[in-house]
DNA sequence: TTGTAAGCGTTATCAG
DNA sequence: CTGATAACGCTTACAA
C-alpha cells in the first residue's frame, strides 16, 4: 500500500458545476444569504453541497475577508512540557471552549523565555490567527517588551496577567488577594517565620502571590526576612523538596511554608516528612493552583483555588469581541481565588 | 482610546517596490532560491524586507501551494476540561515540540464523544492543516468510525491508538504489558482477589490496561471476577473514592485496587484511608502513568510510567513524515511503558 | 537574471 | 434574483 495524497476536496466551482448555477450564488448559500434567490435554487445547491460534501477552504476565504477565525495562544514557557502545568492546561482548555461556541479554532504557539523572540509572533505575522492571548513568563522587561511587540502588530490581543498598562485587555486572577489572605492566615496562626517558595524563571503569577504575602507581612508589622525566601528551579516537587530542606538547615528555620505552586508544595511536605517533621504540627505548607491532588495530599494540603478554566474562558471572550469589534475600550479583568482550608495549614 | 483593526502588514509587492524589483524576485529570496539573481540584488531585496518587516501571508502561499505547514490535534473528550488530563497535555506539549522543529503549528480541536460529529475534522475539511493527530476516547465502534472517516479525507493521519488496522499508522504506549506486569507484581505478592478501576467513557488506553489485568488473571490461572471490575464517572478522584468504597461495601472485598489513572488511586488511597483501612497492608492500591504527585501520595504510589511526551512527538514525526511523503508505509510504533514500584502496592 | 501573467478558492461589485 | 469579473497575496510557468 502507498501513501494517497490529500484528495483536493471539491470546490465552490464542482458545485456550483453540479447544480447547474453560478458560484456566486453557492456563496451566498454558504454564507446564508438566502433571501437573494430562489427556494427551489437554494434546494438544488444544498444538494449539491451534501452530494459533493463541500466544505469551505478556509484559506481562500480567510484571503479573500482578511479573517482566519483562529485564536493564536501564545506561550513563553521555559519548559518544552510547557503544558505541563495544569494551570496552563485548564486555561487552554477555557480558550478552547469558547473558541469552539464561536466558531473559531485555537492555534497553540510557545517560545523560550531566555532571549526576545519575535517568532512568538508568527500565527500573527503570517496572517494565521486573528488575535492572540498571551501567556508570559520570564523577567518583567522581557514579558514588557513582548507586549509591546503585540501592541505594535495589532489590538487584538490580550494578556493573562494583571499588568500595569492601560491600553491593554488583561484577564488574571486576583493572586494578590489569595497570597495575603493565606498568609494572613498563617500569621492568625501564631506563625512568625514564614518561607516563600518560587521558581527560577519570573512568571507573574509567582510575582503577585509574593507581593501578597510580603504585604500580609507588612500588616502585620512582621519584618521580612530574605533568606526565607527562595526562587529556584521549576515547577516541580523535586524543587519544593530541595528548597525545603536547604531552609530547614538553617539556624532558625522557618514554621511555615508558603509554596508560590502545590508540586512545590508537595515536594516541600515530602522533604520535611522524611527529614521526620511533621506537617502541620511541626511546619505549615501551603500551597497554590488547589491543583487535581491537592485534596488527597497527606495531610491535605492548604492552597489557594485559581479558577483556571474561567480564566481562559474570559480571556478568550474578551478577546473575540475585540476581533468582532464588539468592544472597543481596553479592559482589564481580575478573577476572584479562593482559599481553601484543609489541614497542612 | 479606540481600538485599532489589525495593521495591513506588507506584502511581497511593497517589498518588490522599496527594493526597486520585482515581486518574482523577492519571492525568490523568500524561498531561498538564491542562485537565481545577483548578491547585489539579493541584499537589496533583504533589506527592504527587514525594513518592512516583511513575513509572508501563509493563507496566501498555503492557497497556492495547497498546504498549510499546520498539524491538527483532534480530541475526543467527554469533557469540556480535555487538557486537564495531565497525559493529554504531555503529548500535546510532544507534538508541539516536534511541530515547532520542522516549521509546523499545532492547532487543537475537540469534539465529544456522544455521538458522532464530523466537525472533529473541520481543520482538515476546511484546509486549515496538511494532516491529523487523533486522540480519541468513546466507545470502540465509534472510534472505529472515527478513523474511517479520517481515513476517507487523507491519508495524513496518525492515531495514538494501538488500533488493529493494517492502513493506519498508530503510535501507543505499551500499556497492555504494563498492566501485565502490574497485574503479576500483585498475584506475586500473595493477592487473589483484585479490583480494576476505569471510567465510564471507555478509552483504548482503559481497555487495554483491563486486558492486560485479565490476561495476567488468566495466565495465574485466577478466574475473573465481574464484581471487581467497575466503570464509572470521569478521571478524578472522587471516582475512584466513589467505586472503592463501594467495593469495601462488598462481602467479599478485594486486597488490591488496579485503578486504570492515578487519579482514580489516590481517591481510592483516600477512600480507604478513611475506612480505617491501611495501605498497603490492608489493601495494596497501584494506578498508571505515574504522573507528578504520585510519589509524593501517602504512601508513595505504585504505578506505571507511561511516556506521554515522547508519544506526542513520535506521532508528529509519524504525521510529517506521511505529509511530506518520506514515509509511505504505514507504521503501528508501540512504546515501552515503566513499571514503577513504590510503596502502595 | 529579471519581469509578466495566470491561477489557487473565495467574496464583492456591478451589470443583466 | 442571477452571473460574469476582479481582487485578496502568493508561486509557478514562461517570456524577455
Amino acid at each position: 500500500m502507498t501513501a494517497r495524497p490529500p484528495s483536493r476536496r471539491p470546490g465552490l466551482k464542482a458545485v456550483a458545476q453540479l447544480a447547474g448555477v453560478s458560484v456566486q450564488t453557492v456563496s451566498n448559500v454558504v454564507n446564508a444569504k438566502v433571501h437573494e434567490m430562489s427556494p427551489e435554487t437554494r434546494r438544488r445547491v444544498e444538494e449539491a453541497m451534501r452530494e459533493l460534501n463541500y466544505t469551505p477552504n478556509s484559506q481562500a476565504r480567510g484571503l479573500r475577508v482578511q479573517k482566519t477565525s483562529t485564536l493564536a495562544l501564545l506561550l513563553l514557557d521555559p519548559d518544552p512540557l510547557y503544558l505541563a502545568d495544569p494551570m496552563t492546561a485548564l486555561i487552554i482548555s477555557g480558550v478552547g471552549a469558547v473558541a469552539r461556541e464561536h466558531g473559531y479554532m485555537v492555534l497553540v504557539h510557545a517560545a523560550h523565555p531566555n532571549q526576545f523572540d519575535r517568532g512568538l509572533f508568527l500565527p500573527i505575522l503570517q496572517n494565521r490567527a486573528d488575535g492572540s492571548l498571551l501567556l508570559l513568563s520570564g523577567e518583567k522587561s522581557m514579558r514588557r517588551a513582548y507586549v509591546e511587540e503585540a501592541a505594535k502588530l495589532t489590538d487584538h490581543f490580550v494578556i493573562l496577567e494583571d499588568i500595569d498598562a492601560p491600553s491593554v485587555c488583561t484577564v488574571s486572577a486576583d493572586n494578590h488577594t489569595g497570597s495575603f489572605e493565606l498568609t494572613t492566615r498563617l500569621l492568625d496562626a501564631g506563625h512568625r517565620r514564614i518561607a516563600f517558595l518560587g521558581t527560577a524563571v519570573s512568571w507573574p503569577m509567582i510575582e503577585q502571590r509574593f507581593a501578597g504575602y510580603r504585604d500580609a507581612l507588612d500588616a502585620a508589622g512582621i519584618a521580612f526576612d530574605p533568606a526565607l525566601a527562595r526562587f529556584e528551579g521549576e515547577w516541580n516537587a523535586a524543587t519544593g523538596a530541595s528548597m525545603a530542606t536547604q531552609l530547614y538547615g538553617m539556624k532558625e528555620p522557618p514554621t511555615a511554608i508558603l509554596a508560590g505552586n502545590d508540586l512545590l508544595a508537595i515536594g516541600a511536605i515530602k522533604a520535611l516528612k522524611s527529614s521526620g517533621l511533621r506537617v502541620p504540627e511541626d511546619v505549615a505548607v501551603a500551597g497554590f493552583n488547589d491543583f487535581a491532588f491537592a485534596e488527597h495530599t497527606d495531610p491535605p494540603l492548604t492552597t489557594v483555588r485559581v479558577p483556571g478554566f474561567e480564566l481562559g474562558r474570559r480571556a478568550a471572550l474578551r478577546l473575540i469581541a475585540r476581533i468582532e469589534g464588539t468592544e472597543t475600550e481596553p479592559v482589564s479583568e481580575r478573577l476572584p481565588v479562593e482559599l481553601i482550608a484543609r489541614a497542612s495549614a
